[in-house]
DNA sequence: CCTTATGCCTGAATGC
DNA sequence: TGCATTCAGGCATAAG
């Protein structure tokens, strides 16, 4: 499921190959997929455009066409965008195909969660859906401080304050498992029990496991492709996600599997406190 | 204002 | 083997 250190990647490969590319049409096979138009008003407005740039906002992409319009697009959980270099079969699950004047683009989504919406390029951070989120948490804005005064306000468990994307906006549940356990927190812990010391060290492991994630081009623990339609590599990387019943590789205690907040949620409880 | 629950979806894994 | 059930989970929206 992407989450920052996907998105991230996908933008990043997805530039490569299309910045500053013409979109010469667009066919759309769900119209679902688009949020707040109708399709064929969707594919009108983006035919004939230029991709100018791409941008990420917590798990969000902003694809740029020229100064008038963008489309922000969410992958949910099995959404991929993928590059062809050539004309490419229309396969199961794709629901949009931009053909460019170079290639084409290909929204496919197996779960149908994805969405792509268009927004006035002007007014694209006013969004209602970024302007809820918090603090990009690898940029300068995000310190200890801002961390520690967010979690003062909450009266929730760190888990379900670390998916809050108004809170932090880029980690879903493998980023948040894998921050607590390399911080040494235990999911449960209320927002307002931690210390200092603790808030200091979950910052440093949030920070720490995206960049990673990031590094590795994002997880691949199923779905996951980059635009490339490669996987990542840092699913051999996890410490917790998805290693219920199994030993803990720092202490080889059993790790514990519980919902939290909803989620699927491992820990250790000889390592985290 | 706050927190929790539900619907959206398909395919893989599990249960009988 | 085959069919039914459970699970995976981000976000918008509804309900409490």
């Amino acid at each position: 499921m992407p989450e920052l250190p996907e998105v991230e990647t996908i933008r990043r490969t997805l530039e490569q190959h299309v910045q500053g590319v013409w979109i010469k049409d667009v066919q759309i096979y769900y119209s679902s997929v688009v949020k707040g138009w109708e399709g064929q008003e969707f594919a009108d407005v983006v035919k004939g455009r230029q991709i100018t740039s791409i941008e990420r906002r917590g798990k969000y992409l902003l694809i740029n066409l020229d100064q008038s319009w963008s489309i922000l697009a969410h992958m949910r959980m099995t959404g991929r965008l993928i590059y062809y270099p050539a004309q490419y079969q229309v396969a199961k699950h794709t629901h949009v195909v931009f053909k460019l004047d170079s290639g084409e683009l290909h929204f496919a989504d197996t779960r149908k969660f994805g969405r792509l919406q268009l927004v006035p390029t002007e007014h694209k951070l006013e969004h209602p859906s970024l302007l809820k989120l918090g603090p990009e948490p690898l940029e300068a804005e995000f310190t200890p401080e801002v961390l520690g005064q967010s979690l003062s306000r909450k009266k929730v468990n760190i888990k379900a304050f670390l998916l809050d994307q108004t809170m932090v906006a880029g980690l879903g549940n493998i980023y948040v498992d894998e921050a607590l356990f390399r911080a040494g927190i235990l999911p449960e812990r209320g927002t307002q029990t931690l210390t200092e010391v603790e808030v200091g060290k979950l910052y440093s492991s949030m920070r720490q496991v995206l960049w990673a994630g990031i590094e590795a081009q994002g997880t691949s623990f199923r779905d996951y492709r980059d635009a490339n339609g490669e996987k990542g590599s840092f699913q051999v990387a996890l410490q917790v996600y998805g290693r219920g019943q199994e030993p803990c590789q720092i202490c080889g205690k059993i790790l514990e599997r519980k919902k939290l907040a909803g989620r699927t949620t491992v820990f250790c409880t000889n390592c985290q406190k």
